[in-house]
DNA sequence: ATAGTGTTTCCAGTTACTGGAAGGTCAAGC
DNA sequence: GCTTGACCTTCCAGTAACTGGAAACACTAT
């Protein structure tokens, strides 16, 4: 199985999977006696696994701890369930922040004619500094 | 007004205040005699400006044209009606994407037990290729 | 034999900053 | 006048997670 058939079998762009290869997230594949690359089922189902996890918004280094409870037989269930909880968390977090967003941009939207004029309320309301700012980390 | 004090008067991190001004983003300010950087309440205004709509997840091309529309007191509402309309379909977009995956991970997580044993349905529901792979573009 | 497609490596670019080093400047205190 | 410390400056490098592209080599079909 080459790169771009292993590419397909994973649903992965083939530079990303040579890419995710390269940074040591599956293993270096074996090579072809003319150096192409050659992947088996193990290395195919992993490449699955990280595109589900990163589909999970679960970052590389995430991916990386989660693959190694993967492969650990030993594991126990709570190691991963913290860490999904953990995520759970955030996507729960992003999701709060993306409806006031939604809200408050609808908002504007809604109270602009959208016509020829030049008065516009998301104009007007990008301008006022309404929200709290970011601070310097 | 320095750098740092419209930094603060922005809500951005001084040294964001100064790529803005690399990138052109906003003008390059006026220098000081031993070249500290001078900022007016104009370009201010522009710094919080942008620091909204980048709160809004504008990106700074779009931000560069928002402040294009901003500054244009001819233009008309329905060109930043358009823009910001279609910011919103993109978080609308965002929103169902992480209900689903907000969804799928809960479920994962309320079946593991999340004990000292093995057996954990979160590793074994992100093994399986359950949802559509992603295309190469 | 040759055309066309696929594969290799490697380097560079993307986005939007952020960190850090090396050095100049300013105001206060002694 | 000198030092101390907190600013400020420039510039270079690095981050995340790829993506694009060039140059060269390999495989397949005609």
């Amino acid at each position: 199985m080459n790169n771009s058939a292993a590419s397909k079998a994973a649903g992965l762009p083939a530079k990303t999977v040579r890419y995710y290869a390269d940074i040591g997230l599956v293993p270096a594949p074996a090579r072809s006696g003319s150096g192409y690359r050659s992947y088996d089922d193990a290395s195919v189902r992993k490449l699955i696994f990280v595109r589900r996890a990163r589909e999970f918004g679960f970052s590389i280094s995430e991916c990386r701890e989660l693959l190694g409870l993967y492969e650990d037989r030993r594991r126990s269930s709570a190691d991963v369930k913290r860490i999904a909880t953990a995520r759970l968390e955030e996507i729960a977090k992003k999701q709060h922040e993306l409806q006031s967003l939604h809200d408050e941009l609808a908002h504007l939207v809604d109270a602009c004619r959208g016509d020829d004029r030049p008065d516009c309320p998301i104009i007007d309301g990008l301008g006022n500094p309404r929200s709290e700012p970011r601070t310097a980390p």
